[in-house]
RNA sequence: GGCGCUAUCGUCUAGGGGUUAGGACGUGAGAUUCUCAAUCUCAAAACCCGGGUUCGAUUCCCGGUAGCGCUACCA
């Protein structure tokens, strides 16, 4: 059986966004899964637009999702020695020619052609002699190198994903494969490193659907062997357009930022245009490489839901073991700027920590609603304030209390708890006013993880404290009766 | 405009010539409760339109429509 190579080749022109991301991941799925090669390209031969350290950034949300290379990364950059051969050799048997045209010359040709037909390269430079291609040559007038497609006949092939595809090859121009610096475009480059990586299926986006046709008749041209096509449909934002900037966060990074985690947005991005067949929503990566197949792969665009990203990135924040996941909060409090004295202990931390487990969604909400956790420095909310604290016998009930919590010997939430229900019978009022209004005092939000785990990791003085410092906020200068 | 591709709940999708058209996210209601989340139960929610083929089309074929893509010396 040959073995199987794929390529992932982003140019660094931008951050991985999530379409590039989900393109990456079918291409490593599809590599682990026939065990073959997964190689990493960099398509860079666009000066202009081009960003170096973009490189960097795309590599590392690649590392970040886990999607590991075999080989590369390539630089085309690197091979544009490879490719002026390439296009040279394409000229000598007959397939391209020089074309003098200046950019600025067909510019004015295609906005001056009229309405109806699109404007396709009029070929002034192909039927030039050969006596009339050198005498410019030797005046040193500057040339790209068009491949000559030709006027009749179609071009076709078999996409894994969807299937027949066949364009005239009248609807195609003469397209340029050399430009006039001696910069290759994309299918140039694209064919020649497909080709002399000994790609077996290339795995890309659905806009280069219309594009394989002329990359064929370049595979031709050189005499090479086609590999395997299989083209993703391309993934939408809410309004159906294609996902962009303007849809807010589209980068890899953007999520990572958000606190979402990678094999939450790997899960996620997997399920957008494939499914399993037992139709499994949460998938292990090692299911996913075992299941994976194009031929389950759909072949309709689809809308990126952030909302379902979140349910997503809530099963795997549940099921995330504490010796992970207390490092990545230790990370996100430490982004957030938290100069957290609290928890004292790392076990205090770890016990904190998997108290605010079961109801995060993202790794920020550990720094955004739970602030009282981990610092004294808190404020009461007002939405807490107004929906709790309204009763005007509380500033005497949370003294008093703070009072019994601080003679307890033990402060466990069974016997916290019993003090406290006791303590509201006594006082004679119900004991959710008493809860509700210290879940106030100890953690400024009106939500919080049930009132008694939280005393426990708050500790026992840190409790009285804040219930002694709720009294003082509701009843100055200590008038609240006793 | 031309060419190409696509079309099942709001979204991601399963299915497929005869089904109560299934699941998930989200939404609504209820249960539970110290708040919220979680959980459980229930509910609303879809085969783009028109022709064919057929005993019977959401499914197959054709057309339309819509959406997306390509239409560069971008990738």
């Amino acid at each position: 059986m040959t073995n199987i190579r794929v390529r992932f080749a982003p140019s660094p022109t931008g951050y991985l966004h999530v379409g590039g991301a989900r393109t990456a991941l079918y291409n490593w799925l599809f590599a682990r899964h026939m065990n073959g090669v997964f190689i990493l390209r960099i398509e860079d031969t666009d000066a202009d637009r081009s960003r170096p350290e973009l490189t960097a950034a795309i590599l590392e949300s690649l590392k970040w999702l886990g999607l590991d290379w075999d080989e590369g990364p390539f630089h085309q950059s690197d091979r544009l020695d490879r490719y002026r051969a390439l296009a040279a050799e394409i000229q000598q048997t007959g397939h391209a020619y020089p074309c003098f045209c200046t950019p600025e010359e067909l510019q004015a040709k295609r906005s001056l052609a009229t309405g109806g037909r699109p404007w396709k390269y009029d070929g002034t430079c192909r039927n030039l002699t050969e006596p009339e291609r050198q005498k410019r040559i030797a005046e040193g007038i500057p040339y790209a190198v068009r491949f000559h497609v030709p006027e009749t006949g179609e071009t076709s092939f078999e996409d894994t994903v969807f299937g027949h595809i066949k364009v005239e090859n009248q609807e195609l121009e003469d397209f340029v494969l050399l430009r006039s610096d001696g910069q290759p475009t994309y299918h140039l480059s694209v064919v020649a490193d497909d080709v002399d990586m000994r790609i077996t299926h290339v795995v890309r986006g659905a806009d280069h659907l219309s594009n394989t046709p002329k990359q064929i008749l370049v595979y031709r041209a050189m005499g090479a062997t086609l590999p395997a096509f299989a083209h993703l449909p391309l993934i939408l934002g809410p309004d159906k357009q294609r996902l962009s900037k303007r849809h807010g966060a589209t980068s890899v990074g953007a999520y990572r930022d958000q606190g979402i985690l990678p094999e939450a947005l790997v899960n996620f991005l997997a399920l957008l245009g494939w499914t399993p067949p037992g139709g499994e929503e949460i998938l292990p990566r090692e299911a996913m490489v075992r299941e994976f197949d194009f031929a389950t792969v759909s072949k309709s665009n689809a809308v990126f839901d952030p909302e379902k990203l979140a349910w997503m990135n809530s099963q795997y924040l549940r099921a995330l073991n504490l010796e992970r996941l207390v490092p990545l909060v230790e990370a996100e409090l430490k982004s957030a700027g938290f100069d957290s004295t609290i928890p004292a202990s790392p076990e205090q931390f770890r016990e904190t920590v998997a108290l605010l487990q079961p109801r995060a969604r993202t790794l920020k909400d550990f720094s955004q609603g739970s602030r009282a956790f981990f610092t004294d420095e808190f404020d009461y909310a007002a939405d807490a304030q107004k929906k709790f604290w309204k009763d005007p016998s509380l500033p005497g009930l949370l003294g008093n209390l703070a009072e019994r919590l601080e003679k307890l010997d033990s402060f466990n939430p069974e016997d916290t708890e019993k003090t406290l229900r006791g303590f509201a019978e006594e006082s004679g009022v119900k004991a959710g006013l008493v809860i509700n209004a210290t879940r106030v005092a100890l953690t400024g939000q009106a939500v919080a993880p049930g009132l008694f785990d939280v005393m426990k990791v708050l500790g026992q003085k840190r409790t009285v404290e804040r219930l002694r410092r709720a009294r003082e906020h509701l009843s100055p200068s200590g008038t609240a009766s006793v």
